[in-house]
DNA sequence: TGTACATCAGTGAACGCGCGTTCACTGATGTAC
DNA sequence: TGTACATCAGTGAACGCGCGTTCACTGATGTAC
């Protein structure tokens, strides 16, 4: 367990986190644990036994449990942002773009189960600017933009809506049923996605 | 409260049901339960309070919580299908009949959130019958039969399993985004389904 | 029709559990003079 | 450089809570004779 020869314990000194490390810790500590178990599983106190921290000390750097489980759903939409970023950057847009976009997106929710559910499930509170805008905002007007420039320019609007939307209920749906198990994960299905497939 | 006047409390004989009745009560219970809260936080002492009775009385019926919620999974599953097949009937087979299904599937979905989910995330027990089989497995054969009357018959077997894949998943997705609250639950996307979309 | 008895579906009390959160506290750190 | 002191990030004990499940029980129901 620690590093230091003859399996001593550490005794943590009184401050064992330079300043502002251990809300990090607690963030990564929160990650790791959402990789193993659900995010309705995941206490605030096991997350404090992760870091090896009295629970109490959790409250110095978030005001609650909720949260902790706001910033964790923040981390990860950056995530699934960037994720999604990068594909679209390595295709070089277009059709091809749009198809890796759709793909990063399942991949990363096969990557990350319980943090993309938790994301998906989470209603950002009324503090964050936007108050209409999700975790998945920045993720979703990505796609926007891509399915967007597939369309001929005078699509309609109403058009515009119903493809955006179905495009991302594809990629998402594919995206649970591999989580809930109800599709196997396989890279077949995913490599589907955008390939002008019969619907 | 209680339907004889006076605000009198009936007091429960000490057999308050006819034979077999609690069962269906607590699962009665249950749905109704599920229709205003998730089913993580669904406890059988809750629905146990609702029926009248006390906690204990549940294991006369079901051996553990988990029963129960397998039970309300059977009977959500059984929904879902009829509510399919009742779709399909209705709009007469062919490519109507698929999007009838289609469309069949969000609203039953958006019309029982908790339960819906529950039945998605839910494996079934090894003990049944078929034990790969999920609780999903009817509804979802009805989808892969009408998908493969769309397609012309010399589709191969890829092709035909991609196109099932595809057609789920959208569907799908719509519901769990509708459910999630990333998209508005509006009957013009939910009428978007099968009939003939861009993607 | 009456009686003895096994069965069965409930009861209430109790268990141990882990949870989120609060409390009063401690001792190290950083700062002003 | 030394000292006094405020700040701040931790601690451990405790709280009340609701949970699933077990236990010994009770009294009504159904059955055999």
């Amino acid at each position: 367990m620690s590093s230091d020869g003859n399996s001593v314990n550490i005794e943590n000194s009184k401050r064992p986190y330079h300043h502002g490390d251990l809300r990090a810790a607690l963030l990564k500590a929160g990650l790791d644990l959402l990789e193993t178990q659900s995010a309705e599983g995941l206490s605030l106190r096991e997350v404090a036994r992760q870091v090896g921290v009295s629970p109490t000390a959790v409250y110095r750097h978030f005001p609650n449990k909720q949260s902790l489980l706001y910033a964790l759903c923040k981390h990860g939409a950056d995530g699934l942002y960037e994720a999604q970023a990068a594909a679209m950057k390595a295709a070089g847009g277009g059709p091809a773009g749009f198809a890796a976009t759709g793909q990063a997106y399942v991949r990363y929710a096969l990557a990350n189960p319980a943090l993309f559910r938790l994301l998906m499930t989470t209603k950002p509170p009324a503090e964050m600017l936007n108050p209409d805008e999700t975790y998945v905002y920045a993720a979703m007007d990505l796609l926007r933009r891509n399915v967007a420039a597939l369309l001929s320019p005078d699509a309609s609007p109403d058009i515009r809506k119903a493809a955006v939307t179905l495009a991302w209920s594809q990629v998402h749906g594919m995206a649970m049923l591999m989580l809930d198990g109800q599709l196997p994960a396989d890279e077949k299905l995913i490599s589907a996605i955008g390939r002008g497939a019969p619907f």
